[in-house]
DNA sequence: GAGACGTGGGT
DNA sequence: TACCCAAGTCT
């Protein structure tokens, strides 16, 4: 550790501290549907949910996860379309097939129970340094350093440590401060109400100091710089791509494609669509050759629907909606054909549930 | 280490 | 409007 920091934190009364966040932990923590019980599962379950996510987003989701699948053994024994089926909407699909994949590493390896040893956790799928710390303090109640965006922006503050946070090895910093300050008494409620109160009071934007149970602990706020902290560097701009997609139909069954197992929403299912480059073939022309070549389906194509748009971190799709009709299906591949209520069984990106309901306003 | 990987909400 | 963000991990 910096030896400026190590400095400060030798004057830094450690125990008053714990003792105010405590306190406040205890007096103002919200009713989290997670924080019913300390079953491991769960604590799991939530970690993985709340990465990148917001609570009030997660609640319904971790809800209805919990009650389709209970424990450990009812989701190691489940199909990964009815665990895509329940992470739809949420994002980030990855993490439900790491969390299934792993579930069922625990039921095989472990007999069903959550690893308490932080080396045995770091081997599961999708459990990086955080959720390891958080599943070995929540769950397990040991004083491990569970560092997310929200403990770097408090700490970062509190003792204004000026790297910056956008770096992944500005995070073993905390890990080692934390280290230090952790309560050891109580590890579990120390680190969720470090997380508490970046959620609640010490708010990346304008933070409620005045509200805040340990501002005479923090430096930033002495010195009036909290609003400068932490030191985060820009991501850059991501690309527009332009995407021409088709919702198709004969008789009573509409066409979908399962999207491959890697890469950008990876196992999930949409309707046909192709990238399309501007040129002088038209948006509509390019995606009947697409549809030919690639799906070898012979279609009647109409004129521009809607246009959708979705949003990505690191890029964005502009969404040409087109309705179809097939007329040539014998030569089809790589495509199922389903009825409306079976289509409840897959799992869409958001942007292809639009796609469907734009269809279903116009039809 | 930088970029991929979703979505919805806040300013 | 156009960013930035929210309990990160994987490649």
């Amino acid at each position: 550790m910096e030896e400026i920091l190590q400095k400060q934190l030798m004057h830094f009364q450690k125990e008053t501290f714990q003792r105010d966040l405590l306190e406040w932990y205890r007096r103002e923590k919200r009713d989290l549907p997670w924080r019913k019980d300390q079953d491991p599962y769960k604590v799991w379950v939530s970690e993985i949910m709340l990465q990148q996510t917001r609570v009030d987003t997660v609640k319904p989701f971790f809800n209805q996860f919990i009650k389709k699948f209970p424990t450990i053994e009812a989701l190691a024994e489940a199909d990964e379309e009815e665990v895509l089926k329940a992470w739809e909407g949420l994002g980030y699909y990855s993490r439900a097939r790491n969390l299934h994949s792993a579930v069922k590493e625990v039921k095989e390896t472990y007999g069903g129970k959550v690893p308490d040893d932080p080396k045995q956790l770091e081997k599961l799928k999708g459990i990086g340094p955080y959720t390891k710390g958080a599943i070995l303090s929540i769950a397990y109640n040991l004083p491990e350093p569970a560092v997310d965006g929200n403990v770097m922006r408090v700490v970062s503050r509190i003792l204004t440590i000026w790297e910056d946070i956008a770096k992944p090895k500005t995070r073993k910093i905390f890990e080692s401060v934390i280290r230090e300050i952790i309560s050891k008494e109580h590890p579990s409620d120390f680190n969720q109400a470090l997380m508490e109160l970046g959620a609640l009071v010490c708010t990346p934007t304008s933070p409620s100091c005045l509200l805040c149970p340990v501002r005479k602990h923090c430096a930033a706020y002495h010195e009036g710089v909290e609003e400068e902290l932490p030191v985060k560097t820009k991501t850059k701009a991501h690309r527009q791509v332009q995407i021409a997609a088709a919702v198709l139909k004969k008789d009573d069954f509409y066409y979908i494609h399962k999207r491959p197992s890697q890469g950008l929403l990876a196992n999930l299912w949409e309707f046909p669509n192709c990238e399309t480059k501007r040129g002088n073939l038209s948006q509509k022309k390019q995606l009947e050759q697409f549809l030919q070549q690639e799906y070898g389906i012979e279609s009647t194509i109409g004129d521009l629907a809607g246009t959708i748009q979705h949003v990505f971190s690191h890029l964005t799709w502009n969404i040409s909606v087109f309705f179809g009709h097939v007329k040539n299906d014998t030569e089809m591949k790589e495509i199922n054909k389903v009825t409306k209520d079976e289509m409840n069984q897959y799992a869409f990106p958001v942007s292809h549930q639009k796609i469907f309901s734009l269809y279903q306003e116009q039809s």
